[in-house]
This record gives structure tokens, sequence and C-alpha cells, in this order.
DNA sequence: CATGAATGAGTCTTCATTCAT
DNA sequence: AATGAATGAAGACTCATTCAT
């Protein structure tokens, strides 16, 4: 017999990613508790055993498929933005509308709405998300604010509330996508959504000379 | 085979309404499959076939647990926003407000967060939370701003969109409570949240001399 | 408030006799394990409780329904047999067409069924069906063969075998009517396979001047 | 939560076998309610969960049960019934003498019995092995009787009740066997009744030289 | 006496996880 | 390494029976 083609060596190595996207998109349709590793592993199209020899329990690759998300979606943003040094308005302009287009190509939504689903079951999982990624975003976006405000850019007020005041239509529009939107409700135009919001509060929360 | 030792006091009226909240508190630590009817039963010091006699399975009992707070809590704020007639202003400062409080008061919160983590597993609810709540609050909300968009008092604009730029930190501020807080997340002052978010949002969104 | 009324102390008097009755229903239709105590109280037209006060327990009410369709079907039967002292023939047939319409005008053969049915599960009654009914009846018929053949009337051969040849027909058309015709099969008619078998077998099994 | 020591041998071809031969028993001893489902599987070797890999309901395994014993057992009389052409006398006395063989040998008595005693449960099992068995053999041999009865060898008279004449007592004798022999009734042999039920009986039912 | 709310033991069934092959 | 048969803990639900009213 010949050794292992390579056709098969690769399958062989994508073979945890296989299982995260087909984990990804049970926990996604069922939730956690309802998915059923068997059939991730069949959406894989591996043996029922197989998730078993890469993560050791469902809730280690429940945390794979959360975490896989993160660092390619959400870390770059950060830095972007915790690098920024000019105008607000084109950052803010741009931070929203990447993320909405973030959610409308990438998982990311749908990843989201697993983690507030099960943030109950998985307080470890919420941890990490608030630690990594909210907390990280919000002090970000706040720090930014703050800092304009001292330079009388931005109007007074708890920062962090700004930071809420400017990307909650986004994030509120992502849950109903993926809560109520399969049993009927009509969709959000996203990009549509962030731009109208965002032309009608920045004007009330930068100042004067502000808008570049 | 029989119980060795009964003991109980009929109470068929309170029975129920104490089992509803004994429900709720269970499936908002644990989520819906990680809530046991057993512990439902104890917590509301009945033993473990009591909530049989009024619920006829798990599934019956939380849509109970969802549905005695929509009536009370939601109804009546759909009706009052509909039968508005006078200025946009005070309004959406008192419907936001009432809902801050409500949200600070009583269990909607977490049923709130409860109908979202639960929608895939119960797309009914998700569909009856959409079309008695969220359809209609939107709607309502929607319709007061075309109004007043007619008469010219509010920027143009996709009046759906504008109700979510309103709307959408209170939401956000509620989901974030009930998710991340209990993981160690520093809580948002829901009044002053909402009060700065008026008072930066409302002089873009309102035209005229409703400003300021 | 005046005394009871006659009307409900003449209902208090049939009272066992209705959950008999209704027990007889429910049981023929589920089969004891499947027979709800409630509903027998609810097909009698009593309290879930009421059956209680005159049967301490399932089974005790399982061996009044059988019981009490002993008593008037089967003894009478037995007696006059056993009292039987002229030709076989005639006795044969009116014992068969006796049974025969006893089975189609009462309970019995649902009874029949259900002891059959239920045998596994209560040893006890069928050990007293065996011991009051089938021994005593077989006991009879054999008994009334031998002297027949002591006197040249009757084949030589095992008496309770003989027996069987007499009666099997019937009671195999009676399970049969209670097991299969219920879905769907067609039934016997009781009276005409009677006879026809006994027209059939008599002749072989009396000798020659037996024949009245 | 996993399981501590879990100690087995792969043997898929022969478990199911196995299942379904403890499930006959026990299903015997209880009758369907009362059999649990880990009792069989203890009765098999396997642990709780086993019989669900192959029977996905304690139904799904009562009904392999019942229809395990039929193909081998009943099938091949019918066939050899229905392509019969020569006397009838030696039919009747092989088809009986094989079937009470087949009663003795096999657990075809226990699966009759277990079919009559269920049927009120399992309407399904009752209408299959009505229109799979009882029918065709009835039919099987009321055709036999009928084309004889043409020819002018057996007596006038409806071929369905004829057909019972021949075997009732042999179908009564299993019932006795498996209802009443196990609390204490008395056995019948069952070979020595069918002789002396055919010697009485086919003389009156066949005609001609056929007549002893 | 009669009622029916309440009890809780008992059982089917599921599914994450293991490990012989 | 990979497979999938096998395990067994866990939980929803039923219903005979009790007893406060």
């Amino acid at each position: 017999m010949p050794s292992p083609s390579p056709r098969w060596r690769r399958q062989k190595e994508t073979r945890p990613a296989d299982i995260v996207r087909a984990a990804l998109d049970v926990f996604s349709e069922k939730g956690f508790a309802g998915a059923r590793m068997e059939e991730i592993a069949a959406r894989a199209g591996v043996s029922k055993g197989a998730p078993y020899l890469y993560f050791p329990t469902k809730e280690d690759l429940f945390a794979a498929v959360v975490r896989d998300v993160v660092q390619p979606n959400i870390d770059p943003m950060l830095q972007m933005a915790a690098a920024h040094n000019g105008a607000l308005e084109p950052l803010f302009r741009a931070i929203t509308e990447h993320l909405g287009h973030t959610v409308e190509t990438t998982p990311l939504g749908r990843v989201v709405k697993l983690v507030i689903s099960e943030s109950q079951t998985f307080p470890e999982i919420a941890r990490i998300w608030h630690d990594n990624v909210l907390d990280k975003a919000l002090g970000t976006v706040a720090a930014l604010i703050e800092r304009a405000q001292q330079r009388g850019e931005v109007r007074p007020g708890d920062p962090r509330n700004h930071a809420l005041t400017i990307v909650s239509p986004l994030l509120v529009g992502v849950i109903f996508q993926e809560t109520f939107v399969p049993v009927g409700a009509k969709p959000f135009d996203l990009s549509a959504l962030i731009k109208q919001h965002l032309d009608t509060v920045l004007p009330g929360l930068l100042l004067e000379k502000t808008t570049q």
C-alpha cells in the first residue's frame, strides 16, 4: 500500500478546523445543550469519536468555537482603534462600518448570540468574552472619547455611556437578526442603520470644530 | 406505590404563581436545558409532581414564565405610547425612563435575556415575543416618529432605524447587565445611561423648537 | 337542610357497582396497567378518591371486576351440569348454547380476555379463575364424560381432552372476538359456530344408541 | 458526565438477537407494561442503554420479539399447507402435529399468549398478527376445506367454522398452558390431545372413504 | 362522607464519553 | 490514529395513593 495521499494528509490537518466549523453551525442552530456531539461529528464528516481527539469535552469544543472567532475579527479592530490619534468621526464611522461588514460576512454575529445565550451555562466563557472583547472594546472607545473630551471635542458625560450610544444599535441589530429574523421578523439593513444612526447622533456628540 | 409521609396545605390559588416565580429564578440561573423541574419544584416549596398539575410540560412552564411578565409590564406601555399625541421628547423620556425603572424593579430584564437565550430552542416563544412585544413596540414608536416626520418635527430617515437609535442603549444595557455583570462586569447605571443618551441624541433627532 | 333525598341514597348504594362497571370498561379497553384510576372514577361519575372508599387498591378493584362476573354467570351453569343425569347431547348443546348466549349478552367474554391478558401480572387472579372456573368446569364436564364412558355412551379417551374437543371452538371464538375483531377481523357467528361444531363432532364422540 | 468503568466486548452481530431473547423472557414473565428495559438489558448481559442502539423504543423491541418468531415458525407451515393437493386427513394431522411440536420446542406459544395479552395496548401488533398469521392461516385451511367440499370430501358447512373445529383445542391448550399451568394447573399433553381430538373429529368431518 | 390537590417512587429515554479493535 | 459499539448517569414525566378540607 502506498503512503497516505496528500489529499488525505490535507484533510487530517484541517480536521480540527472542520470540526469547529461544524460545531459552530450546530451550536448556533440548537444551542449548547441541544447540540449533539454525534451531529457535529457527522457534519464535519468525521467519526463520532474524532472530536474527542482534539477537544476533551463538549465544553472545550464550545470554548474553541467562541475563541476562534475572536482573534481574527476583533483584535485587529481593537488595535486599530487603540492606535488611533486623529479625528473621531471617521474612526467611529470606520469601526462601525467594519463591524457591520464583519457581522454580515463572518460568523461573528452568531457567536455573539451564542455567548449571550449560553452565558448562564458557561460563566467562564462569558468572563473570557467580557475580559477579552467587551471590556477591551468599551475601554478602548471610552479612552478615545475621554481624550477627546479633554481636547474639548466631545460632549461631557460618562465615556462608557457615550460608547454605548455609538455602538448599541449595531449590537441590537445583530441580536435582532440572530434572534427574531429566523422566526419571521423583518431584517434590518445593518449598513443603512449604522449610517443613519451616526448621522443622527454624531452631531450631538461631537462638539463644534471636531467634525474635521 | 404510595408515599409514606405527605404533608401539604391546599393552596390551589397561589401554587401556580409560586411555581412560575421559582421557575423564572431557575431558568434565569441555569437556562432552560439546565433547569431541573425538581429544583423548580423544590424552590417553590412543592413536590416533584406538583408543577405538572398546572403545566403539562417543562416547555409550557417556560412559556408561562415568559408570558406572565409581558401582560403587566409591556402592554400598558404600548397603549400609553399608541395613544400619545403631544410632543415627542417628553414621551420618549417617559417611555425609556419607565422601561428602565421596570427593568430594575421587575423580572422583565431576566425574561428578555431568557427569550434571547432560548430563542433557538423555542422558536415559538421567539415568535410570540416578536409579534406581541418587539414588533408592536417598534411599530408603535416608528409610527409616532413617522407622524412627527410628516409634521416636520423629526429628522428624515427610516423610522424603524430611528426607533433603534432611541432604545438600543437601554436594551444593550439590560443584556449586558444580565450577561456580563454576573461574571464581574462593572454594571451600567441604567437611569444615567438613558438620560445621557437622550440628552445626546434627541437634539440631533428632533427638529425645530423641540431641540434642547 | 333536608335529609338526603332517596335518589341520592340510591346513588350511594349503587356506587361500588357503578365503579366496578366503569372499571371493567376501562380495564377492557386499556388493560390493567394502562387503566388509570382517575379515568375509572370519571366514567363512574365519582370523584378521584371515591374508588378508594370501596377498594383499597387498583388490584383489589381489578379482582372485584373479575370476581363479580363469575358468580352470576358461571356458577349456575356448573351446578346445572353437575346435577345432570340424562343424555349428554342435549346437555352439551344446552351448555354451549347458554355459554355462547352469555358471552354475547354479558361482559363474560371481556373478563375472560382480561384474565388471560393479565394472568402474568396477577397470578392470584389466574389461580382463582383456574380453581373456581376452569378446573371446576373442566372437572364437571370430564366427570360427566367419564360416567358416560362407563355406560358405553362415549368414545374412549382422556375425558379432559374430550372436554376440550367440545368447548374449544367457543373459547377460541371468544378470544378471537375480543382480540382481533377490534382491529378489523371478520367476526365469527358464535351460535352458528357452536351448532356446526357440535353437529360435526358429537356423532364421532357419542357412541351408537347414545343419541337419545 | 462520563462513566468510570466500562467493560465490554464488541458483539454487534449477536447483540440484537440476545436482546430480543431476553426481552421475550421478560415480556413473557411480566407483560409489556411490567417489563423493565433495565431488566431486559441485564438479562441480555448488556448495559441499560444498549437495547436502544438497536430498538428505538420499548414498543419497537416488543414488536421485534413478536415479529422474530413468526417468520421461521409460521410461514413455512402456511406455504406447505397452501401448496397441498392430496388427501386432507394426513395434511391436517401433519399440520397440527407440527404446530404442537413447534409450540413445545419454540417460543411460539409464549408469543401467541403475548399477542393476545397485549392486543389492547398494541392494536398495531394485533393487526399484524391477524393479517399475517391468523387470517392467512384460517384462510388457507378454509380454502383447502372448501375445495374438498366441492369434491364431496368434506361435510357441508362454513369452512371457517370447520377450520376452528380442527385447530381450536390446540390453541386452547396453548393458552391454557401459558396462562394457568404457571399457577398450578395440570398441563395438557398437547400431542395426545391433538391425536385424540383428530381421531374423534375427522370421521365426522371427512366424508366418503376417508372415514376411518 | 366525599373531594381533589398534593405527593413521590418508578421508568423510559438521551447522549457525552470511553476504549476495544 | 480512527472508529463506532457500548456504557450509565441524569432527568422529564406518570399515576397510584393519601389526607386536609
